[in-house]
DNA sequence: TCTAAACTGTGTCCCTCGGATACAGAGTAC
DNA sequence: GTACTCTGTATCCGAGGGACACAGTTTAGA
């Protein structure tokens, strides 16, 4: 009997994420890695989206046939988690001399950048899943910028979920590109004329709205929360001594 | 021509969304409404997922044929949209003599729940969409509670995105019933048990986790970002005056 | 050196699912 | 009553995920 959740099986998934890769000691040498299985998938998802991503392709781009990626990768969600994985990638190292605030501001951004480089990871991380080690890697970076910041481990990893949860939110906002039209105004402004009396308070919102810089929701959020960490730490502290 | 995005045609999802039903002059009478069908996917969706639903189901749960659907739907992407905007429905009226904060609380709580109800809605709301009379009302809510804080139109629609994202994101990290196992230990502790050196942070703070409140990570991250949003508000004021 | 085992990539097959199309019956305007 | 319009249905198709058996390749062991 074999855990399944969703036609994804768990136990196969882990040993895909976080197994030690280990060579065949007969047969055939292998003509594909993970890695090049995972970097043709992300190429793919990253043009066409995850809909545009079929194992036929992948196969196709990697000069073999559909049936050879089965040996690698237990199925297309598998394949999915494992891109997911690749493109998210090692976190990077925390900025030189940052306290807390340095830190998860950087860090945030940088996590924002990788999701706006891959739109399909917005989909991709919808629902509950099996972390691979560098997502857990990104989560240690949070935590450990908040230690001795006086909050409990618990608070830690909400102030992760949060921020996570932020960037993740705002790369789809986001065009990948700064394209043009894809501003508040022509997204919400045609569905809102005609209707003023029926959203009255967007109506004058987005009169009021000048031209935002790119990422200027990104910037709000981030500060907001950051303030509001900051708050219950410097109150906590303030009790504490 | 029509204008197409990921094989949703977006005149006809607007027209699904935002037109008005028309009853015909002749022909028989339709056995089905927009309504049914979207509560039969909502059902269905539920409990087994977006995968699940399938128009043979649907179709099926509505003793009618897959095509039948046909006649009301555009497809299946553009019934999942109308599912959404069903599920979410209408926005609830704000607690009467709550300050915005108060209000905004409120506005996340029941907006979380939503989400909680519905899993499948997390997925459904990934990459840009057209948004609905329903998802539009709820903005129109956070907006209006906020006119006279002194934010500017840009600033309030910030916020809305920050708490929307914030409340979708933590339907997808609780239990749709706060099932046994699902908590940080169970997701977590295994993955780390064996890797504390490569986790040390991490390892940490899931041992100073106690047992939390099915909710605390909601609780603590509107609490942080009302904080921060209401620090805003009081600097300026007071630098106004 | 030979043989058996292990492993790889391939060809073929099946099933499910979304959707197009043609059609028969139902209801209404004239 | 007749022509037109609209509904639900039956049938068909193609795309896509995946199971399975097979042939070829490499190595461990006799």
């Amino acid at each position: 009997m074999t855990v399944e959740t969703g036609g994804v099986d768990q136990g196969r998934l882990f040993e895909l994420l976080w197994g030690t890769p280990t060579a065949p000691r007969r047969g055939p040498r292998p003509t594909l890695t993970l890695a090049a299985i995972a970097r043709a998938g992300i190429a793919i998802a990253d043009t066409d989206g995850l809909d545009g991503l079929t194992m036929q392709r992948v196969a196709e781009s990697l000069d073999v046939t559909k049936m050879a990626l089965y040996r690698y990768v237990p199925g297309r969600a598998e394949l999915v988690a494992l891109m997911l994985e690749t493109a998210v990638g090692e976190p990077p190292p925390p900025p030189a001399g940052a306290d807390w605030r340095g830190q998860l501001d950087d860090w945030a951004r940088q996590l924002f950048d990788r999701f706006r480089r891959h739109p399909w990871a917005q989909a991709a991380t919808a629902g509950p899943r099996l972390p691979g080690p560098n997502e857990l890697a990104w989560l240690e970076r949070v935590v450990a910028a908040l230690a001795g910041t006086g909050l409990t481990g618990g608070e830690q990893l909400d102030v992760a979920v949060l921020l996570v949860g932020h960037a993740r939110n705002l790369a789809q906002h986001a065009a990948p590109d700064d394209a043009p039209g894809a501003g508040r105004e022509a997204a919400f402004g045609v569905l809102i004329r005609g209707r003023e009396e029926r959203f009255p308070a967007l109506d004058a919102a987005l009169r009021d709205t000048d031209l935002e810089a790119p990422d200027a929701a990104l910037d709000f959020g981030l500060a907001r929360i950051l303030d509001g960490i900051d708050a219950l730490i410097t109150t906590r502290s303030a009790r504490r001594s």
